[in-house]
DNA sequence: TTGAAAGCGCTAACAT
DNA sequence: ATGTTAGCGCTTTCAA
């Protein structure tokens, strides 16, 4: 069979050595930084290997240490139109990353519960760690990673104090947006959420009821509506909110606030005229709508960026923070004015 | 330093092939199915690895076999919002048939002409071939990789026979679509299309063209927008084609659409009863849109399944199909009845 | 400061 | 039908 590289047999540290009348041993060390080797000599290598632009390869010198200079992404495979931006800056986010420490990111998908792909993943040995780009309440992938054994972080937080996390402080976020509408005008202002299972739904309602709180103001219980996952149930519950003459719809994702928005559309009713929207987070999706929405806003490719940051410490020596929060900002827009 | 799976060593085929009372190659041979093995041994063997859940190290088969068992997918950095479900789906689908195939997926990005993280992947040996989920006119990756020697495929065409490509029949879409448009009512139907360096852009203009001749009717150019790559020329297009009446907009991709029907709702005209409009291909963006888009719809995740499977045909020993067009489909929907 | 040799876990001639 | 022996391209003791 032909040269499937077209290229010719790819240089090796052997082939270096010997043109360079010194032992392997000697070209890995000038290469790795590690054991001692003379100055001269490691320039001499150095700029061999510069010229004639020979790479070592990555794959034989995982196998001999063990490791695969691979960080494996789980993305689900059942996201909608609206949460699809979040999960692509991420990855871009993590891609960047690792690219700059000299990873490459395998993504595998999960789909409701079936952890088969990313169990292939591990048995293959083909990843050093894995990034969970989002978590449920008891999330099947966290409790297989854990026991396995594996290194890994998860985008999202946890209530597990042994697992690496990276989010933003969604309690204090949602206290602001909340505590904001509430002094610039807003008397009162409904919640919806989704799944409570989500501890993310959690903070961001433990935020929301502290705003009140804080404002003095009585919460009355019934502008919240939580659990909120379907078409009909947020239909129902914006009409009910809309009969207690609210000032400002808060909802507590985008997904969410696009079918709030959806149905106000529907109902001809105009944002934020008969009633302000504001939602969590600031995705392209509710930036370029018409008008656009106050939300909070993430910078989710950070998000992702430290994520792979996390990893890539806690599968080399390195010390790793077990609890990284990312700064998050309020956008105030027209849907609010 | 501890263990780092907390799981004890892993097996070896050399733990096998002892516990076995075997030499490793007779393992190897169970496995791979390759060599001739009595069919007791393979089935004792088989049984093993089974019971105590034995599973080879990829990577030191790769290295015995200078292959790495990866495919990388190269995604575009700058994707907007509409574009997105597109690269998504691509990538959806490689996954699944790279799973179901022993391998897994290498994701990296280029962002506008940048080729040094694909160009890293490569030197890295870090996968078997590539998949490119875009192609520009004069693509500087298709270069890079041509000149390389690495095998890959691309998700679009491309005007050279002796790249592996999978796309759907453009051309006799837009011509099926045209002409459903001209039968069905419309005088006059207007295209819009995006940067004609673009052969997707070139292809479906043609289709277009063509299903005016076929209908004998003359078109009328001034009805031809192309190169409509910013929001200010398509607004400028919206505004010189309503003035000739137009009975329909067809827009070359989702793109051009959604600024196409944000004009429209800017401007307060009402499809489809002002104009009527469609657009290829069918992304949830369009068909989430109120009222829904007729599209040509293409299944963009069997694209990728398919894009997976022709490269992993061509870094296996098989015979592979350099030209592969997946099936297309028109799907009438509210913004043209 | 440098090198020799063994080994990472597998495959693939080449025997037997 | 099965085993022996070399590698694949690198790192890493251990010597010199």
């Amino acid at each position: 069979m032909a040269d499937k590289t077209g290229q010719g047999k790819n240089k090796t540290i052997s082939d270096v050595a010997n043109e360079l009348g010194l032992s392997k041993t000697t070209i890995s060390r000038a290469i790795s930084g590690k054991g001692r080797i003379g100055e001269s000599t490691r320039k001499r290598v150095l700029d061999y290997i510069q010229k004639y632009n020979y790479k070592p390869n990555v794959i034989a010198k995982g196998l001999a240490q063990s490791k695969t200079y691979n960080i494996g992404v789980v993305i689900p495979d059942d996201s909608n139109l609206v949460e699809l931006p979040f999960f692509h800056s991420c990855l871009m986010g993590i891609c960047e990353t690792a690219a700059g420490l000299d990873y490459d990111v395998i993504v595998t998908t999960v789909s409701e519960g079936d952890l088969s792909l990313i169990q292939r993943l591990i048995d293959n040995r083909k990843v050093d760690g894995v990034i969970l780009t989002r978590t449920l309440f008891h999330d099947s992938a966290v409790q297989y990673l854990k026991t396995a054994g594996i290194p890994f972080v998860v985008i999202g937080s946890v209530e597990d104090d042994e697992i690496i996390q990276v989010d933003s402080d969604h309690v204090s976020a949602c206290f602001e947006m909340t505590s904001i509408l509430l002094m610039s005008g807003c008397k009162s202002v409904a919640f919806l959420s989704g799944n409570q299972d989500h501890i993310v739904n959690q903070k961001r309602y433990e935020g929301f009821v502290k705003a009140y709180k804080d404002k003095k103001t009585t919460l009355d219980k019934s502008l919240v509506y939580l659990g909120m996952n379907s078409k009909g149930l947020v239909q129902r519950a914006v009409d009910a909110v809309l009969k207690r003459n609210v000032d400002c719809i808060l909802c507590s994702d985008d997904n969410i606030c696009s079918m709030v928005l959806a149905k106000l559309n529907e109902d001809g009713i105009i944002v934020p005229n008969d009633v302000k929207v504001a939602s969590f987070y600031n995705s392209a999706y509710l930036a370029n709508y018409n008008p656009p929405i106050t939300a909070v806003h993430i910078d989710v490719k950070n998000l992702g960026a430290m994520a792979g940051k996390r990893l890539i410490d806690a599968v080399s020596e390195n010390e790793t923070i077990m609890k990284t929060q990312v700064a998050y900002e309020l956008f105030l827009k027209k849907s609010t004015m």
